[in-house]
DNA sequence: ACGAGTTGATTGAGCTTTCAACCTTACGGC
DNA sequence: GCCGTAAGGTTGAAAGCTCAATCAACTCGT
């Protein structure tokens, strides 16, 4: 019997594992490839379309439902689940495409604001149908309602773990 | 009404757009979310404790589960949802640390096998469950075993639609 | 048996992400 | 007001991933 990195029940030096039960295994593995395979497919069709990796069109997105087509870059991280450091370098590439434009913050001096600019607008209205497509293709239009609302709330679930501190 | 990239009706230049409703938009962001958050969650968790990023995680996982520990590099590929060029890379990692070892392919001449070394199971078998606890705490623990049998669902529709040629 | 096309795998360049270090500005207590 | 600490944001280096190019070996049709 070959060891089993996700289901074996193994007796081992510090604390007895709870190693995943076949359902939750099955679970966690068909989670995983699906995820690996859609984000893949979603990537690749938006670098091809609109030249962009995904996170640089959330970024986008996010900046374009805000007021202003503005957001602090601390908020526009938490909106986007990215680290400031992450968002920083990605703001920095959308600014060189002038996509986006960067301001100092009114109220606090360490701030800086980012704004999508109209060819920023521009660009994310091109990209918007194509990639809604694949997200439709892909994942929506294979679900029947129940598991889309299933799909809700098994999300909140799991980011009500998470986004806490 | 400003533009909104997922969900707007907007009749545009080329093709009428079907975007995404209320409810298919608050599946596919709460799953988005999710899955970025616990990624990188999972990601972090194995970096610090086994120094080895969740996609390096899965190729250890996939020989340890292969006979002989070891598969021909497309089919570890395959396995992981991998393209070739990430897997040789990847791959050639694990090599220079004296986890995996390369050797020709008996059979095909092109082909290479990869086989997981002792030292490689070893350090799969110390990762393992503090591994399987995070995916537990964070995913698992979290999802009644309804929305858990959904979820393997959810994820096979999925793949099922993404992995034909 | 031979050439065209395909498959298996690797490589290097360029881009994105991570991590830790850093700087500046704000805040809270005294 | 001052000091210690926290918060906002950026930076550079190291690491991983993607893409296109490459090369060798296999297959199939004729």
């Amino acid at each position: 019997m070959s060891f089993q990195p996700y289901g074996k029940v193994s007796i081992l030096i510090a604390v007895a594992t709870r190693w995943l039960t076949g359902e939750e295994q099955r679970a966690w593995r068909a989670y995983l490839e699906a995820t690996l395979l859609l984000f893949d497919a979603l990537d690749r069709e938006l670098q091809r379309e609109a030249n962009m990796p995904h996170a640089y069109y959330e970024i986008l997105v996010r900046l374009s439902e805000a007021h202003g087509r503005s957001l602090r870059m601390s908020e526009l991280a938490e909106r986007t689940r990215s680290s400031r450091s992450r968002l920083s370098h990605a703001v920095a590439r959308l600014e060189e495409r002038g996509w986006v434009v960067r301001r100092d913050c009114p109220d606090d001096r360490r701030g800086q604001v980012a704004e999508l600019t109209d060819d920023g607008f521009a660009v994310l209205a091109a990209a918007a149908p194509k990639h809604v497509a694949a997200v439709r293709e892909h994942l929506i239009d294979r679900l029947s309602p129940h598991q889309l609302s299933a799909l809700a709330e098994i999300g909140d679930a799991v980011v009500a773990g998470l986004s806490e501190r």
